[in-house]
DNA sequence: TTCCGTAGTTCGTAAGTTACGAACTATAGA
DNA sequence: TCTATAGTTCGTAACTTACGAACTACGGAA
């Protein structure tokens, strides 16, 4: 098992973030990281789109958040424990998480109420 | 040849933007784009990274920047007008693009210190 | 009109990336 | 030492991307 990667935050480059966030299921776990104040596990995320994700897909987006310098991941007995670098992330570009998680919200928004709407129709029709 | 495709406003995704923009080459496009007030031709970005960038794959990258709802492109005669959208961008996302743009400049202004730098130890050496 | 040149698109394919199940490693607790 | 839990790695099939060759669209000259 090779050992956790975290780059230097002068390292993390902005195409490495894009890309990283451009994914919804680890744009989900990144935005759930960011409201929670402590760390959580990685299987604490099997659910955080409609469809269950197997595992060994979760532990590559966690891997790919790690890599990209988003999350940082420590080993605490047997699960991991991840938190998002947001302040480290906020030196090196300002201003760049708050706007990409404010349009994940906005985006969130307007699906739930389309959600609702749907909802509304059919106890209607 | 299919007819040239912008999706409404209403339908750009936040994925689809990180998505186009976490390519480099896509980037640089927007932002030269962003950086002009007019429009500007696609084989105008022939050169906008270090080696030239064939043409096909020049009209692939115009097309994703185009089908993300990044920029709008028309024909005019035997070229194409390309401008970005970034007015109904930043209704639709607010400080999503202009945040981006910084970090970009902020990456593209760390390049060109460390080239200088390099510079400056070869013809001291 | 026909021909030619320029600007950009499409297609085929080779190379690269991603998703997921099966098999594995690491750790805690009985 | 055995078992259970949490997560990783590997192999492979599916998807995506890059680029050259061939194409379309348009303007201008003859």
């Amino acid at each position: 098992m090779r050992p956790l990667l975290h780059p230097s935050i002068d390292d993390v480059t902005l195409e490495g973030i894009l890309h990283a966030l451009a994914d919804p299921v680890r744009a989900a776990i990144y935005a759930e990281l960011a409201a929670r104040d402590g760390a959580a596990t990685c299987s604490a995320f099997v659910n955080v789109i409609d469809r269950e994700i197997p595992k060994s897909t979760l532990s590559q987006h966690f891997r790919a958040l790690r890599e990209a310098g988003l999350i940082r991941s420590e080993r605490a007995g047997v699960e991991m424990r991840n938190q998002t670098r947001c302040k480290e992330l906020e030196q090196r570009f300002p201003g760049l998480i708050p706007s990409i998680m404010k349009a994940y919200l906005v985006e969130a928004g307007e699906k739930s109420r389309s959600a609702k709407r749907k909802t509304a129709k059919k106890s209607a029709g």
